[in-house]
DNA sequence: CTCCTTTTCAAATGATTATTTGAATTGTAT
DNA sequence: ATACAATTCAAATAATCATTTGAAAAGGAG
């Protein structure tokens, strides 16, 4: 067989390493501790947070999860019925322990600033993606779920991110001021939450493009700079706003 | 075999329904027009693109491929040697497609001033994720590599993103001016990259959270929107730089 | 203890799919 | 036209995995 014509300049020389081989280190986070004393089910679903969280829906195998579950193969299709069930359980699961870590309201009250409650957002948000436990593995999965559409992702939406989008808007709307359009906030919120949920954020991207293990300081910083960011593109929006109101009330005259 | 225990609260009624399957709507891009005269490897490529695209790398199978291509289920082997291979090519193939219509720095040369530079840039990273031809199939394929760790990606970065990521960074130092560091250029970079790459401009996100096709309008609005977004961030922060060198030059006297 | 349900287990099944093979075909230079 | 290399093709191979099976073990109620 030939192998000029394959245009192989990018594989590494000697042509034969697998790209996708562990060779080419993958910044994987630490396996997480599973209580052997705990039900075969529970082991089952924090093993399998850290196996898809590593390597997505269709490269992580029962026989991975159950091996580290250590739990016999066929645990898995007993306690959940089959593998795509596992996922939706995992994905739940993921989520409640990110969400009763980080409260995306920072036990603030409906009552507070807006921009209290902002910041409130915006830390909840950052937080996991530097968290190495458990509370971590939400991002991942989403991110994952980011890349696969799946009809999961649709019904996770409206069950669950829905509502909070839409406190979400509510802050926008208000730090917006009563002129605001629906665009002027779908378009803030964006910006804000691309920053949020940002595949820079994720730990493998991380350890090329920014610093791989930030320190507390570092992700404090982070943070702040977020929320400044972005106070300030609401500020300039504001403006925007006030300008067309300007315009529209005295038109062509 | 017993069904309660699954906990299958979220799987639609019926539950045989499977989550994956086609029947949840992707937002798939239409297929590519592949002109059947064209060599078979180029053939192959651009089906590739579209298929790998789609599913991302391990759903995608080179029955798929070759049968979009109109080639024998062997002429990927033949032509690239194997899988990895042709998926290494296949995001080589897309990236020139793009960038040869988006350039990144819009004609501008290098003398011209950061601000419009700043602009060709954030508006040459946006509009590919609304191109339904084979130009946007780079932004498909880098999100899957976001989620997927691969040497790749590494690699990659260091031929192709690296280069532009150091014009990108000059432009902002120009920008925030001689007093700035590293960290508020890192800072920055991350704000406006993040809302570039966001995974909310994705067609399939984008199906869920936005309008799905929006018109040649809407994508101006975006692109304004975050030029003007990101602009205000880069005040806010020649104000802190401002601050901190004021501090810093008046010692605590 | 006995009966019954729940859970674990090792091995088998069945489906999918990347890759190989060797023959057939095409293209090209002499 | 002939020889030779490049390319295409259909069928076979081999490996991987999700899932099933049926027996064994554990647990609980009477």
């Amino acid at each position: 067989m030939q192998l000029d014509p394959y245009n192989t300049d990018s594989l590494k020389e000697g042509s034969s390493i697998k790209i996708f081989s562990p060779e080419f280190a993958k910044a994987n986070r630490p396996e997480p501790e599973i209580d052997p004393e705990s039900p075969t089910r529970d082991r089952l679903l924090l093993a399998a947070c850290h196996v898809f969280s590593k390597n997505g829906y269709h490269d992580s195998t029962i026989s991975e999860i159950s091996k580290l579950a250590k739990a016999n193969i066929a645990a898995v299709n007993y306690h959940f019925g089959d593998k795509q069930n596992l996922y939706l359980q995992t994905i739940k699961y993921a989520f409640k322990i990110t969400t009763d870590k980080y409260d995306p309201n920072g036990n603030l009250p409906e009552t507070a600033p807006a921009r209290d409650r902002l910041t409130a957002r915006i830390t909840a948000l950052i937080r996991p993606s530097f968290d190495l436990g458990p509370a971590g593995y939400t991002k991942e999965l989403f991110a994952w779920e980011m890349g696969v559409p799946t009809g999961l992702f649709d019904q996770f939406v409206k069950e669950v991110l829905e509502p909070l989008k839409n406190q979400f808007h509510a802050m926008l709307r208000e730090l917006l001021g009563p002129d605001c359009t629906q665009d002027d906030v779908h378009l803030c919120g964006f910006s804000i939450i691309s920053q949020c949920h940002s595949p820079l954020l994720r730990m493998h991207v991380r350890k090329i493009l920014l610093k791989y293990r930030p320190s507390v300081a570092d992700v404090n910083f982070i943070i702040e700079h977020v929320i400044d960011f972005s106070l300030a593109g609401i500020e300039s929006r504001k403006r925007i706003i006030a300008k067309r109101k300007q315009t529209n009330d005295s038109p062509d005259s």
